[in-house]
DNA sequence: TTGGAAAGTCAACAACGCTGACATAAAATC
DNA sequence: GATTTTATGTCAGCGTTGTTGACTTTCCAA
């Protein structure tokens, strides 16, 4: 029989800590890989994992502002800042001043930000389709389920705006 | 209906890039919560997530070698030393020269390096075990078979050898 | 006996988090 | 209109954790 880490199985769930455990290891090998292919790209050029992120939610959100961003990605603004100042400066992010606040910068990505974004999220997207082909459509909806409930509470929040749309 | 992330259904699957990176973006939300309660308990001590990863490894088999648990955690062994330096210092974990290949060191946490351990890994099971609950049994094997599938292959040998023991 | 593996150490560096302090502009409120 | 709050940006400094490169010691095995 396959371990599928769970026993019991109909309506109470006796998780043992070494279930758990399996749970905990699996989120940490799987993170790895997740990153992986992105980071290969981003290494050659002077970008890192944060670069990636911004521009992730830039780009299925143009125009959030900075504040937003800031509360997406959970980091302090002296971090973002160092990372979008760069990304502004290369010519792959635009920030617009707002139109009715005009103390907002709302962030889009450029053309050639939208470059670089596809082809770090089509590296990202490629494992991501691999693994869901190889579980099945059943494992990927219970995936899927299990990550949402693992989030904050302020996370999943911002993971249901951004499927309702910016 | 619910947003499950699945369109098609039987055998092939249709993922749209919004599918992939809703996944995408259910990771990085996901991991946030993931490390977050373990990391609270850390950022008191001087320790960090390097330590803990460190600690459950060295808890998940007893006695394992420097050169295996560098490969495990997939760092260089002079970032793997700087951690391991201090934990040994404080008395949290043992290094015992091999009886047979006097070469290898053999890792073992302490009673004391035991007892933080459990610690943390209580804080992130407790998450887990709440999440594992609420999406239920089905979900959690859908959520271990993707996150199996996501793995490197070298990641995935080593998720399967935690498996069967050291 | 010699080659190479395992481990440890030192130095330097980069990415990316953090805090604290401070400046500016503009909206919101009193 | 004056004051407060909000959004943003910037500077300085620091900590963790990753990296490379170079070098040493120990010790198994061919």
């Amino acid at each position: 029989m396959a371990d599928t880490g769970v026993q019991g199985g109909e309506a109470l769930l006796f998780l043992t800590d070494e279930q758990l455990r399996r749970g905990i290891e699996a989120m940490f090998f799987a993170y790895r890989g997740f990153t992986a292919d992105p980071d290969k790209i981003l290494e050659q050029m002077s970008y890192g994992r944060a670069h990636h992120r911004a521009m992730h939610f830039i780009n299925r959100q143009p125009g959030l502002t900075v504040t937003t961003l800031l509360s997406v990605l959970g980091v302090t603004k002296q971090s973002l800042n160092r990372v979008l100042r760069t990304l502004i400066e290369d010519g792959l992010v635009e920030s617009r001043v707002g139109r009715k606040d005009k103390r907002e910068r709302h962030l889009f990505l450029t053309a050639k930000g939208a470059d670089l974004e596809r082809e770090l999220s089509e590296a990202q997207r490629g494992r991501m389709r691999a693994a869901y082909r190889a579980a099945g459509p059943q494992a990927v909806a219970g995936f899927r389920q299990v990550l949402e409930a693992m989030m904050d509470p302020e996370m999943r929040r911002h993971f249901a705006t951004m499927r309702d749309g910016a």
